[in-house]
DNA sequence: CACTTGACGAGCT
DNA sequence: TAGCTCGCCAAGT
């Protein structure tokens, strides 16, 4: 398990609840921007080796669900609205006002 | 071992 | 404004 891995499943942990962020803010986070990729392969590893991240507050950078098709069980959707986010044909509303930028807030 | 794919994003045309 | 290209790199075929 690589460093990039574990310093993206601590942050996903510490998204704040009725909060979202993308995997390009992520990246930058960890200082490797151009590799917002790795973000979502990691994500795609998270749910084996960390399966209570909250991966369903990570989404692209326009606040699009791309990864709902990931979740088996309950829907990524679901989730976000249970936590207050409006969710409307797969994007966040009001995307800037919920989203937590992990190098500023953390 | 080589090639393709993908939970992304920024920049260029 | 919309679409295309490239950087990045793990994982699957």
């Amino acid at each position: 398990m690589s460093d990039f891995y574990l310093k993206v499943y601590e942050i996903v942990e510490q998204i704040p609840k009725g909060r979202v962020t993308t995997y390009g803010a992520i990246a930058k986070a960890l200082g490797a921007i151009r590799s917002s990729r790795l973000v979502g392969i990691a994500m795609n590893n998270a749910h084996l080796t960390h399966p209570l991240i909250p991966a369903h507050r990570v989404v692209n950078r326009s606040g699009l669900l791309t990864g709902k098709h990931h979740f088996t069980n309950a829907s990524m959707q679901k989730l976000l609205e249970f936590e207050g986010i409006e969710v409307i044909d797969d994007q966040v509303q009001k995307f800037s006002d919920v989203f937590w930028n992990p190098s500023e807030e953390l």
